[in-house]
DNA sequence: TTCTAGTTTAGAATAATTATAAAGTAGAAT
DNA sequence: ATTCTACTTTATAATTATTCTAAACTAGAA
């Protein structure tokens, strides 16, 4: 259970309640020896199955929404229809497989980039993904 | 009107008939100074107000699917929510400014990758984009 | 125990996209 | 030129992901 309070303190240090369903949504998401890709509709799945209690839909939407601002997990843009989500905070990059429609994380180290744009006057750049489609 | 002939020439060689819809929304993409990014609503509009002749949402999106696998086009995934198309089919990068939710193309040159991943077996690059999220 | 702001929830609402099936059309064949 | 057919367009319905709403619930401070 020790793994519940480091969950309960991830939550209360990002300013989040520690609620029944963040609590069960985030052992789902965290509690794993791989980082996670996945989208809504497979974590609403997953959650939905494996507890008898049932988190909405809604929450669900509400919490990776909260999760995300709070740099837990991010989003990630692949295809049009979908939106996945990885708990992989490092910075990485990823494959994305356009037949299997799965996203591979590629660490960090492995893609070097030697030049990098100037951002427009009064910007700065936040983040930089590189998205690799793979096919056969 | 030789611009015209252009556009029927384009369409023809990537095996697509020469409708009147078609040219009409290819002389709004392609005729153009500068490259052109876009959302389906955004392109809608465009056309509906400048032109008598009404074309539906059904076949920009029916004709927007047909030039990106003819490789006229190409969609750039920004945000969740919407899906946005580029003119500019060279090799090239893009900044996205979350705020104004407005891209801007940045040249192949200006970002030089000097380590790039080994794809998963069987499988080969088929390209990489790279995102530059910006913010004040 | 009470209170209150923050949460959850079912279900409705919205919005982008895709499907449908009937009417129209380009262009080849006659 | 006329006919024919496969390809297109179109209005509209259907679908799907996501967001909104407002009522019920709850964590945790008082």
């Amino acid at each position: 259970m020790s793994q519940k309070k480091e969950i309960v303190n991830k939550l209360r240090s990002s300013g989040l309640r520690p609620t029944k369903q963040r609590i069960l949504i985030a052992q789902n998401l965290f509690d794993r020896d791989k980082t996670f890709h996945f989208t809504v509709e497979k974590l609403n799945k997953e959650i939905n199955k494996k507890s008898k209690e049932k988190v909405s839909v809604a929450t669900i939407y509400n919490t990776l929404e909260a999760f995300t601002k709070a740099g837990h997990i991010k989003e990630i843009l692949t295809s049009k229809s979908k939106c996945y989500f990885d708990t992989n905070m490092e910075s990485h990059h990823h494959f994305y497989d356009e037949e299997t429609k799965e996203l591979t994380d590629v660490d960090f180290d492995e893609v070097k980039l030697s030049k990098v744009p100037t951002p427009p006057k009064g910007k700065k750049i936040k983040n930089l993904e590189v998205v690799i489609r793979v096919q056969k």
